[in-house]
DNA sequence: GTGAAAGCGCTAACAC
DNA sequence: GTGTTAGCGCTTTCAC
């Protein structure tokens, strides 16, 4: 069914039909009701793909995301697709799985066109963004691991202050040798957690420790030789930050191989949006991004881009807070725990 | 940049460029090899509406979920994800959110060509499937939570076994009286998953008490009200069967509220897929289902059925097996735990 | 081996 | 208020 059959239906031009479906006001009422009807009687639905090839714009916007299986990139997404449903755009997902190369390739593909806008992520393998800088004139909008450098809107959290806020909570708790875990050394995100974290030590006049600052980059295997290594030094860390949930969870299953107490012998403190932190032995301190916000957040600047390019008021990076929730995986022995800081 | 401008730097016509890119018998090797070179010097690339409009498809398959902010919906849309860049296809994705309206206006949308074929998982609310059985000529497979009468692919796990292997292991670790708790009336997985907690009842002579029969419709708060009267009542369970990790979650909360200890008073199992479960307080039992392989599976099936609508034996079922991981919120005091049955 | 031309289904400028 | 028509950029049939 398309419009040539329906304006035969009608015995109308194609024109007009296409017209009074779109509610132009050239076409009368009475016409309009006619064809409106009919179309829903045949069924009728515009093509998509003949009206973004005469419109030249596609009305689909792209999500390019590391991974998905995370409870953080869930509820971001979560947040971008009702944004978009409610605005009539459809969503492309495509995952870099982390891989640099990857990105390049779904970043090269969707220069043709095929989309209005892109939101994105950064793979943590990503040391170069020429692919990024290339994108001209589409509308791009980063969220949480972005290219600081590129001057396109950013919906963050502060990083940096959610950094120094962790760390300064494990000080708080006691700890005197605080490790730092962080799954990427590009990522613009990672360096600001690490330099909240060392804001946070020299405000309280413990000295840096390179040893402590730990590139946790490889699989779950990998992580965990890295942690036990940390943990079974002479020297080891009394607290642990850890900049994603899955390396929290291998930091403990480490000390249960160890036979290390959490919170007695190492506290642990994480960001993490999982539902069960709350719930786990002991409960995690963690660091929790308001992931839906972020997603909505982009989306609706995206398509503020897509509608009006010219806005130089939407540069403006947004920036989101994070709250620190205090669990007992950071507990102190002298002092009662707070509920949120 | 399009092929027209294309052809008049190379100096040929439009059509041969065209062959040319797309590696055609009828153009001699050389053009061919000067026409590459220019497209990419150029950085040429097809514009897919107009390719799209004229072959009449689209390289383009859609992703119905009911959520992403879950652990289950991750790894199966990052399998998919993956099979669908190794086969050069683009992946849409839309929520239901749970919302059998929602659910028919996405179908009703993806009728007009815009894709090449659907993967999907039911709502939990959708009660009636007229929008899906409209979708005649359409690829469709369904994933998880599938609409059994409608003849089309499905790739499950084996519910049915799943529930009684679940329950029948609360009756080995000294359970007698089971709650049951599903998310949805409507959905086949429930009543499979419920049939087979019935008939491991049925076979250890435990009768079946409606009023253990739980539906967790509702949002958590919802969930957490149903679940504390529950535990409330003088005639409370020794064991609880969740057909899903948020109510194994919220059967958490509610215990330690109630100040009942798991397993001790209580033992759950539950359906899940989080990283986390092994380090609840107290661990987990889960049942975990293949959900990477799920996602692999339905789109590797679609994918067939896009290029090959004929072939009947693509009709058959996939069957995945879960793994039932015994941890201890399930343990008896008498027996020792195993650990994967 | 190469090119001309029709047409996928739609939109929008223009004519009446 | 309605109709005619020229493309959007591509693929493909057919002619040479």
């Amino acid at each position: 069914m398309n419009l040539s059959q329906l304006a035969k239906e009608l015995n109308l031009s194609i024109s007009s039909v296409s017209k009074a479906l779109r509610d132009s006001h050239e076409i009368s009422s009475a016409t309009k009701k006619m064809v409106m009807a009919k179309a829903k009687e045949l069924n009728y639905q515009v093509n998509p793909f003949a009206s973004n090839l005469r419109k030249q714009k596609s009305k689909t916007i792209a999500l390019v995301v590391p991974e998905v299986a995370n409870d953080f990139f869930g509820p971001v997404i979560s947040g971008m697709e009702s944004v978009a449903q409610q605005k009539g755009y459809h969503v492309l997902i495509y995952l870099t799985h982390e891989d640099m190369q990857k990105e390049i390739s779904i970043i090269k593909l969707l220069q043709n066109g095929r989309v209005d806008g892109i939101m994105m992520s950064l793979s943590a393998q990503t040391t170069n963004t020429g692919h990024l800088e290339e994108l001209k004139e589409m509308p791009l909008v980063f969220f949480d691991r972005v290219a600081d450098h590129i001057d396109v809107p950013k919906i963050t959290t502060d990083d940096f202050n959610s950094g120094f806020m962790a760390t300064d909570h494990l000080i708080k708790n006691g700890c005197k040798r605080i490790a730092f875990m962080c799954i990427s050394q590009n990522l613009s995100i990672c360096k600001k957690r690490m330099n909240g974290y060392l804001e946070a030590l020299k405000k309280n006049k413990i000295e840096r420790e390179n040893s402590l600052i730990i590139p946790c980059i490889g699989d779950h295997e990998e992580n965990k030789d890295s942690i036990r290594k940390l943990l079974k030094r002479k020297n080891r860390p009394d607290g642990i930050f850890a900049s994603v949930e899955k390396l929290a969870i291998a930091t403990y299953e480490i000390c249960e191989e160890l036979k290390l107490k959490i919170p007695q012998d190492v506290k642990v403190i994480c960001f993490s949006n999982a539902q069960t932190v709350a719930l786990l032995n002991p409960s995690l301190t963690t660091i929790t991004q308001p992931a839906y916000e972020m997603g909505e957040k982009a989306a609706t600047i995206l398509f503020k881009l897509i509608e009006n390019k010219r806005d130089p008021f939407l540069l403006e990076n947004t920036i989101l807070d994070s709250k620190l929730i205090a669990r007992d995986s950071t507990k102190s022995k002298r002092k009662k725990n707070q509920n949120v800081l």
